[in-house]
DNA sequence: GACTAACCGAGACGGTACGTCTGGTCTTAAG
DNA sequence: CTTAAGACCAGACGTACCGTCTCGGTTAGTC
């Protein structure tokens, strides 16, 4: 009736007719807590709603879909994309291996084995997973092709499929649970392959 | 689809104290109907006992999540898994990949993808999938022990490892739908790595 | 997680593929606390759910209308329309208003008034409520008619709209909350009318 | 309908601190309209503030609740109370009776009906209705006296109770969507009762 | 001419209710 | 003992509306 008060604690009001970035923390903050509490099926709009004490029109309005606010959650806590290039294309893989699996380590794997997930029954979710693939094919293609340019790399290696890969390889112990692997065994095993040559 | 009809109309009725095979069939077949059609979130238990006239009790009794469905209605579609074994690695590989490709190609690529997706949030989902991969793995591995013996691999191949990367590139392709790809491709990479030696 | 007692005191589970007659009843009464405590306003459909710890899905399979839950809430506390015959048929009238006035006083007539309300923008309470509006018609215009047969009444008289009349004035005194006056006066007025003649 | 625009395109903007007459009447045209074409709960705050282009703050400004903006609607469309004074209180009935059922058959009975629907939760509105019924007694109670001092009435006649059974008749036959009746039958019920004196 | 005051549209905000759907559990009646 | 049927509670789904609030802009009168 008259805490008009925004001031410190749980009271988030309109702020005219624009977004409040306050609210959008809050949601993001509520869905990455549930997220990691009870598992991908305790991500659901109304608890995240209660979570946040946000309407869930205003979560609909930003975020139209579950897989939307899975983006969210994720962009909110990825860091930055660094590649390595220290000139040997082994040591720069398995430095990537070491990154990402750490990273995939606290949190950030659960959401993003979740939108892997999410992508296979929901197409926008699907169309971004893409889009973003796409990106991190296109950072590992630039970093291969600098490495054939200074002779690193045999003649008829195709660098979109190694980069590929390496994505593949990732992916697949996120997916199976095992970020536990040594970085450096992966790498020597993509750059050489098996055989003898 | 029709020859799971008891006798002439829509009306299965108990055949005594165990278990009535036509049920099963109704139900699985139901379920794989639902999948194709309307996708991941087409299946549930409730339009799944409405499609096979089944009671959901039924149902529960003999698949008691979600998870345990989509397993049954992949064991029933999916075919023997043949290892080809010609002397030559890179054969075998790209000859595995022209075949799960094209198997996965019809109808049972999208269950597998779901089972996946479904082992992120369900830990049964997750284990049954881990003992299923641990098979094709230990598949492999004879596969690549055999290759070296024969002095096709080089020494130091972890050979685990080798038989991870199969996989682990099979899966990305089904999850990023991308099932048209050249299966030589994937395997020359996969056996000569991308460094000269 | 493990209580599945139905032993002693609020759990109501199936009873088999068919209508729970504790339901319903946990159902009415909580329709009604609600619509008394809190007026018409307070009866929503997920309030009583709430209150009758029912699902929201039972309550919409007997009553898919709000105004069906009315109409059935008011079909639980109304009592027989009993018609006193006592061969002066001022008499009669009065007796009827005293006894409905009286009736509506206590819960039944907010019940009503809010069913008369309900019926200006829901059809089928409309409908309903012509349908019982019409028994009450009849009801009077048998009475009337013996009184006219008895040489009671002037010739002229409509009884169709005598009946109309009297149904008309008891809305009235509902509507506008007059339940108090006594209904001899009212008899007495529509009985003879206010000409000399 | 039409002559409600502010210059030839939709844009009303303040016109200083005070009231702005064109956005008044486009609400209460807005709000007509959704009534007529959608019925009571198509009369939405929200609804009236799209269709009006006006911002909900103003609409809360100027009219607080549904019930307010009813009101305001109604007092828009009716016309002047005229009662004829004959010299024959039949005649004056019938006449009254001829009149307000005309005057509601054109959308008027529909916002008049809902006034009376909403007075049944909203304590408000039933205020409003209830001063607005008294005048309306008022002026059949004058008609009455002056009948009665001229003779034309039996002496016992509560001119209060008989102005009542009037409105209630003409309530009557809204709520209960039967405004075609001829009101000379309605007059002559009411004037002479049932009774033979 | 600057300032104030109130009005106006737009629309975001936290909420509640809507009517529908699904998840699991349970009971019945039929065989 | 199993089956189809389906009622039961619980609660998530996405939508609509509630009443409050802030914004940015307008215009009229006052100083």
């Amino acid at each position: 009736m008259d805490q008009h008060r925004q001031s410190e604690t749980h009271q988030r009001r309109s702020i005219g007719a624009r977004k409040n970035p306050n609210t959008e923390a809050a949601i993001l903050d509520a869905a990455l807590k549930l997220l990691l509490a009870k598992g991908g099926k305790g991500l659901s709009m109304d608890a995240v709603a209660r979570e946040a004490k946000a309407g869930k029109a205003t979560i609909y309005r930003w975020w139209p879909t579950r897989g939307a606010l899975l983006l969210g959650v994720y962009a909110r806590i990825k860091g930055a994309h660094v590649h390595a290039d220290t000139g040997c294309i082994e040591t720069d893989i398995a430095a990537f291996f070491e990154h990402v699996f750490e990273f995939w380590q606290k949190d950030a794997g659960r959401v993003f084995a979740l939108i892997i997930a999410e992508a296979q029954s929901d197409l926008d979710v699907a169309e971004a997973l893409a889009a973003y693939r796409s990106e991190r094919i296109n950072d590992w293609m630039t970093v291969f092709e600098r490495a054939k340019e200074r002779g690193e790399l045999r003649d008829t290696v195709d660098c979109k499929l190694a980069a590929d890969t390496i994505i593949a390889t990732a992916w697949h112990h996120l997916l199976t649970n095992r970020l536990d692997v040594k970085g450096s065994d992966l790498a020597r095993t993509l750059a050489y392959g098996v055989v003898k040559s």
